[in-house]
DNA sequence: TGCGCGATTGAGCAACCGCTCAAATCCGTG
DNA sequence: CACGGATTTGAGCGGTTGCTCAATCGCGCA
């Protein structure tokens, strides 16, 4: 009997990440999993111990790569503001047939696993937390670079913006058609723009 | 033996709709809603045929329900766009207790099936866009009413509608304090409130 | 070249899944 | 009261689930 050569961590890992994110924690049995991963049930379970613990090392994974992309994209811009709003503008330019076309795996995460796993419900909410930090962090950034009034609640802002980044990508996994996908994205980035303190329609001076 | 009284259909498929809600289609099983529903799998066979199609009998009245208190919440207001508001913080106003402090079963149910059972998608998708029609309806009654310009896109307000609330009740679902969630609730009746001209500030008349 | 040991295998376990159906039970009718 | 049709019952079906482990394999070392 041949031997299969020895897994690679790396790409088993993202196999799983990948179908995990599709069809979801209980939708996903072992069997799927030996498919894509090339592996039969005792290796697997030797290189991760259950089912539980490889989704949980696919969640982490995914929301490394994520938190990973999102930063690339700050930096690719001066101003923090637009930098937010190209984020956004970016899940509409995503390729028809590109992978992220769907919901956030934290998202559905969190659907298919809260009343029922206690465990991956916790991680996938500390998972959505840093998240939401990092996002507060960029916005402390706009204010500090004068883009957002010395008022303005980055915490509340960062909020708002992960509730439209959900909205948006369950948008994407509805299959709405890239013409709405569109708009939508506007819509959500000119409300990010439109923090920036406009001197043109301030109100004008009464002396 | 003692026989069971008849089931009692109504009651059932309340039973049957606050299980799937909360469970999904996938982490259910035949002997949870035995449970439930007070019935042996020979009842529930000979009542509903499968577990596929009692979920979406369940998947039907969790719609015609919500899309019933939508319409009756909007016409408790004689201002549309004051009733969307409304109805955007009664969420935020939910008792701590109550059933519907989660994501909607309309996006859970897409989240959790559409990889693995096609014909609850589809189903899913379709009263996704009745719900959207009715906030369709809603905003173009806002025009008619001159609460919105003219030249307004009802139809895409009407999906940022949906969307906001997709996000706000994700929020719930995912257990925010009230404060947060209140917080998150005022952002988005606040867009849409101020999507109403504001004669205050309108362009200075030039002449 | 041969040996030891960690990695891989895959048949198969107990438990559970969605579901069936012959038997038991109740109720309306005569 | 007796009977017949409708309804409920629940043991149990074939299949799948997550998972185990004795047997097997091949690489590194002597």
């Amino acid at each position: 009997m041949k031997r299969a050569a020895p897994y690679d961590r790396d790409t088993a890992l993202n196999a799983a990440m990948s179908l995990f994110w599709n069809k979801g924690y209980h939708a996903t049995s072992l069997k799927d999993l030996e498919c894509v991963l090339n592996m039969k049930p005792g290796s697997i379970y030797a290189a991760f111990d259950s089912k539980e613990n490889l989704y949980l090392l696919a969640l982490e994974r995914y929301f490394e790569t994520s938190r990973d992309r999102f930063r690339a994209q700050m930096a690719t811009t001066t101003s923090p503001l637009a930098a937010l709003a190209a984020h956004i503008r970016s899940y509409a330019a995503l390729s028809p047939d590109d992978a992220a076309r769907q919901a956030c795996m934290l998202t559905k995460s969190l659907v298919d696993t809260s009343s029922t796993d206690p465990a991956i419900a916790e991680r996938t909410r500390h998972y959505l937390t840093e998240m939401r930090d990092e996002f507060t962090t960029v916005f402390e950034r706009a204010k500090a670079a004068r883009e957002l009034s010395p008022t303005a609640d980055a915490a509340r802002l960062a909020r708002r913006f992960q509730a439209n980044i959900s909205a948006l990508r369950l948008e994407l996994h509805l299959g709405s058609s890239p013409d709405q996908i569109a708009a939508l994205a506007e819509d959500i980035a000119q409300e990010i723009e439109s923090l920036r303190p406009n001197p043109a329609v301030a109100t004008p001076k009464t002396g």
